[in-house]
DNA sequence: CGCCATTTTGAAGGTTTTCAATGTCAGTGG
DNA sequence: CCACTGACATTGAAAACCTTCAAAATGGCG
């Protein structure tokens, strides 16, 4: 558990697959000096909308929610990150989101200085963020589907398909599926009420579509 | 009105930030010789996804709907193009969604060869559309924003400010808004019956937050 | 003028929200 | 060790809102 050992990148179990994926052996040693390990507790806002970019992280374990403050200053979800999301960058020179803990978060974080040396050198490492950006787009789109769906029902049991499918992408099972998070976040980014929440888990537990186990849910069916 | 005079582009009224104002006199030239302009009538779709990307396109007037297919099927509106707005492009060769003129629409349609071929003279080019998928990413965010807001008037009333403010930053007057679409089209953009939305603006109007004069609405204060 | 597509309006029914109360669980201190 | 506390989840009941189905009104176009 060593933070400053010169191989950690070498050996990291998450290895963000658009950038230091890309890196080759030398590189890799390079990042691994400067790459710092950092541990949050819940509840921390980690980035926050406007602040200039500093570094970039990859999540190594923990869940953390991304949002954006509406007119009224409400806050709104836009997604959940998992192990293996990396997060921090969009071009401009400022975070363009808030970024908040919801459980205890180990984070790998990388200057930006450090990153642009090595974009500098290796330039289709910004081709891997064109592409990230473009799937963070198919996400938003996929959220968007899920808003316009016309029952709560169907949003929550879509939800629950959302965050399985993606543990599938993740190389973990599909069930359990981990939520985590609490009835508040879902309702909030599901654009519901918490007790509709609470009411739609209800329903399709008695429906036999999922069973629960405290924070697991599991897809049956 | 000549559509194959070979300086068109030089004077084209819209010319594409993210592509045409890149090149350089010499390509514009070029580039006007292979690009074509094409008329459209209402309700016709013009690329649709999963289809092989054959062209890339501007608006030059009139309006179309992009939407994509949910699971059962169901036309989901992810959002409507204007004059000055371009389509066509994203990565993977395939159309990621698909597009149906809601007027008579008026393109310009750019062969992906050629697009292809200035964008190995001119990687600059590339770095616009990565500028342009950011913009389509907080467009989507905004359209997330809006369909989490607990009431249709509400949502109306958001769906108007947003094509207003997408007429200023074309250079166009905030006021008259020109919406065009049908109350279907917007019903489904916000996640709404067309019933409701129908209801909304007479709640509006009665509120005098807007005015009607058929398909163009006004925001007053 | 009359047709067709679209929009508006009405009324009933269903779903979600709101507000309030109760239930659950983990952590803390007596 | 157990009661207490605070955070979160569930449930209930009434009110508000949206949807559904149906009918009437509007507007463009031949």
């Amino acid at each position: 558990m060593n933070n400053y050992q010169a191989d950690k990148c070498t050996h990291c179990p998450i290895r963000s697959k658009i950038y230091c994926s890309c890196l080759d052996k030398d590189n890799l040693k390079d990042l691994s000096i400067s790459a710092r390990h950092e541990t949050f507790e819940k509840k921390v806002v980690i980035l926050s909308y406007g602040k200039s970019i500093k570094s970039i992280y990859n999540i190594l374990n923990g869940i953390i929610k991304v949002y954006q403050l509406n007119e009224e200053g409400e806050q709104q979800i836009i997604g959940f990150l998992y192990p293996g999301d990396f997060f921090g960058s969009h071009e401009g020179g400022n975070y363009q989101f808030f970024a908040e803990t919801i459980s205890q978060v180990k984070l790998c974080k990388i200057p930006i200085d450090k990153f642009k040396m090595h974009l500098e050198k290796n330039p289709s490492i910004k081709d891997r963020f064109y592409e990230a950006t473009i799937n963070e787009l198919s996400l938003a789109r996929e959220h968007i589907n899920i808003l316009t769906k016309n029952s709560a029902e169907e949003k929550v049991l879509d939800f629950i398909k959302m965050i399985s499918s993606r543990q599938d992408k993740m190389g973990q099972p599909i069930n359990p599926v981990h939520l985590i998070m609490p009835r508040n976040d879902i309702a909030n980014y599901l654009g519901l009420r918490l007790e509709t929440v609470s009411r739609a888990f209800t329903k399709l537990k008695a429906k036999e579509l999922i069973s629960l186990n405290s924070f697991e849910s599991i897809i049956l069916n």
